[in-house]
RNA sequence: GCGCCCGUAGCUCAGUUGGAUAGAGCGUCUGGCUACGAACCAGAAGGUCGGGUGUUCGAGUCACCCCGGGCGCACCA
């Protein structure tokens, strides 16, 4: 509703100007410092004083009283030098949010991807991934949440290096047959992603000590590009098993998608080639004649770096083509602009129905309906700040090739890696060097095995929500009290991962991540659990809740909301479209953690203040009930576009 | 060397795209459970927004120059 109203006298002011002055001016809406300023304040009586050489006092006060009524504004106000403060009719704020008038977001035919997670199937995913995977969904979560239409994919780097290492592993060091890593898989006693995570390290570590091994990883890289031989067979079985383990992982936090395109599909469907064909016929890349570059197909600097000299390699001298080349492929097909498609798969079916198909390079057998993949108007690429070099080579390759509009709605959402305070490193016996004593935090490396695993630290989480809730409510089932603590546990996960924003390097700290209080996710679910429990408590005293339409009269309303108090915090909470909008504008997930928090304590505070089932007035107690089931709806919702649930209680 | 990111309270971080007196959480100190469960609430202390120079009605926010820290700049992904 907020937005709504803020919408409204943006659209009036910028009406008015352009009819007065014949100006097009954006115009800014700000949050006044202080409350009793009113609800919205204007600062253009100061982008006018310029182009007017007028006072913004005297520019303010002439558009004030030109302007005229708009609806649902009681007044105008000049303050300071030449501020509009807005004044809402609050009788009739209320009563809109009461019938729940709301804009409803105009459903668009245009499709947005995002690509997230994008774990390499060869070993268990680590915090690093969960943050990924954490601002991907949640990014996911407030798009639809604004009524866009959003296909989430999840690419599988099956025929990497990463991949290959494994294999190593398997095939030289510990001399296994495929049967035997089936074996290893169906073995109950083995989590067969944490196996990987430390044969991989050891791998790595072989390489290094024997450095003449490091030829395996390119037998073993050919064999599973070919796709033919045993270390193929492994690399497809280990792949398939991790990703399966990461599916798993990533659906204890809720996060779903739509399809996983697969490498060993862009390779046997061809699609690099197709993409060749495109950047030689349009002289986006050349081959290379001289330098050490010579015999490589190379994208030249200029195109996508100003300062850069050295141009970027695309196809090597060898034939083969480079994770960027594949990539500018890839995001052809995104677009629709490789004139290819991949064969699709049911993978999985989830809980809410909702299918996940994989690719396949097999066309399908049966008449399966398969939708329709790709041709999205706008892409965006979650992956971490490190590869935005890579990423700007990827769109640059789009420009390269005449698609200026695609290259410009291709977005890099990028952010900052997880890494992990000394202290961390400390409590899980990590040796530091005397040099990274030093630093502030110490990357995660998944080649040294040095990380925290996903799994690992959400069994931590609910290890220590299972004390609090075996403790609180002794009377609940073994199981009941499990689910209580996941719930909360995934709560205090994605919040934490939610509340930094993307620019901010996390220097992961067991202490901060592990607490429940403060600004954290089980905060704004007990803020829920509380709304709920007053309701339903009111039920248990034989009372039913009002129906607030039928009882609350727009003078009710009007009388109630006279009171700074309520009105201040019906206003917090009526803010969650404004918040969402400015939260995908900004493409912030933090915004929105931010605001839950912000209401959650608002309600808390009012929950302090007010007792409610108590209150002997009956208007203002069917008003406080209101308000209450009014919070408890909205936080329910900012919750979700967390992607967080609200246990029944805590 | 070049590019990107960060520097705000003791610690961890916000700061609505340049607006009014810079805000949270944690920690510290003080107070509040026979109200709808205290995973909560109230109060206090705590700031040269790394430094400097500009731009203008106005700068934590923009430009330039420094200082400190991080990450990139492969025929790896």
């Amino acid at each position: 509703m907020f937005h709504l109203l803020e919408k409204r006298v943006q659209r009036a002011f910028h009406h008015h100007i352009q009819a007065r002055y014949g100006i097009d001016l954006a115009i800014a809406i700000e949050q006044p410092k202080q409350a009793e300023f009113g609800e919205l304040a204007i600062p253009v009586a100061f982008q006018l004083a310029k182009q007017r050489k007028q006072a913004p006092k005297k520019i303010a006060a002439e558009l004030v009283a030109d302007i005229g009524a708009i609806e649902g504004i009681s007044a105008l106000e000049i303050a300071g030098n030449g501020y509009i403060n807005v004044r809402f009719d609050r009788a009739q704020y209320g009563a809109a949010l009461l019938e729940a008038v709301e804009e409803v977001p105009t459903a668009t035919a245009e499709k947005i991807i995002v690509e997230h997670t994008n774990i390499n199937p060869n070993k268990a995913a680590h915090i690093g991934h969960l943050r990924n995977a954490a601002l991907g969904d949640t990014f996911v979560r407030m798009l639809r949440a604004r009524g866009k239409r959003v296909e989430v994919q999840n690419y599988i780097d099956n025929t990497g290096v990463q991949v290959a290492d494994v294999v190593v592993g398997f095939h030289y060091l510990e001399h296994k047959s495929p049967d035997d890593v089936k074996r290893l898989i169906a073995d109950p006693a083995v989590r067969f992603d944490y196996y990987c995570w430390d044969l991989y390290a050891r791998t790595s570590a072989h390489y290094k000590e024997q450095p003449d091994s490091i030829e395996w990883r390119s037998q073993t890289l050919h064999a599973i590009e070919a796709g033919s031989g045993e270390q193929a067979e492994i690399g497809a079985i280990v792949a398939d098993a991790i990703v399966g383990a990461h599916l798993k992982t990533m659906l204890r936090l809720g996060v779903e998608y739509d399809v996983l395109p697969r490498e060993s599909e862009i390779l046997h469907l061809k699609f690099w080639s197709a993409a060749f064909e495109l950047l030689k016929e349009r002289k986006a890349i050349y081959l290379e004649t001289e330098g050490k570059n010579k015999g490589c197909w190379v994208m030249p600097a200029a195109a996508f770096s100003e300062d850069s000299e050295d141009s970027k390699v695309i196809v090597r001298s060898n034939g083969t083509v480079t994770y960027v080349g594949k990539d500018i492929a890839y995001q052809l097909w995104k677009f629709g602009l490789l004139g290819k498609d991949f064969y699709y798969r049911p993978l999985h079916v989830y809980a809410d129905g909702r299918v996940l198909w994989v690719t396949t390079d097999q066309p399908p057998t049966s008449e399966s309906r398969i939708p329709a993949f790709g041709r999205a108007s706008r892409v965006y690429n979650v992956i971490d700040a490190r590869q935005s070099y890579l990423q700007d080579v990827v769109v640059a390759g789009l420009r390269a090739l005449g698609f200026d509009d695609q290259a410009g709605q291709s977005i890099h959402f990028s952010y900052e890696m997880v890494a992990l305070s000394p202290r961390c490193c400390a409590e899980l016996d990590i040796p530091l060097s005397e040099e990274d004593r030093r630093r502030p935090y110490v990357e995660v490396s998944g080649r040294k095995g040095l990380g925290v695993k996903a799994d690992d630290l959400m069994d931590k989480l609910i290890e220590k929500a299972l004390e609090e809730v075996a403790s609180r409510h002794p009377e609940a089932s073994a199981e009941e009290q499990r689910a209580v603590a996941s719930q909360i546990a995934i709560g205090a996960l994605r919040y934490f991962l939610l509340k930094f924003t993307r620019t901010s390097v996390i220097a992961f700290d067991f202490q901060e991540a592990l607490s429940f209080e403060g600004e954290t996710g089980p905060y704004v679910q007990y803020a829920v659990v509380r709304a709920r429990s007053i309701l339903r408590k009111l039920e248990e005293k034989g009372e039913r809740v009002p129906d607030f339409r039928a009882e609350l009269s727009s003078g009710a309303l009007g009388r109630q909301l006279h009171s700074e108090d309520f009105w201040q915090v019906l206003l917090a909470a009526s803010k969650a479209d404004a918040a969402l909008e400015r939260a995908v504008t900004a493409g912030e997930p933090a915004h929105v953690a931010k605001y839950a928090f912000q209401i959650a304590q608002e309600f808390n505070n009012f929950y302090h203040l007010y007792p409610i089932i108590h209150e002997q007035d009956r208007e203002k107690k069917v008003f406080l009930l209101w308000m209450t089931d009014f919070f408890r709806a909205q936080l329910e919702r900012t919750l979700g576009v967390l992607g967080i649930e609200a246990p029944p209680y805590m």
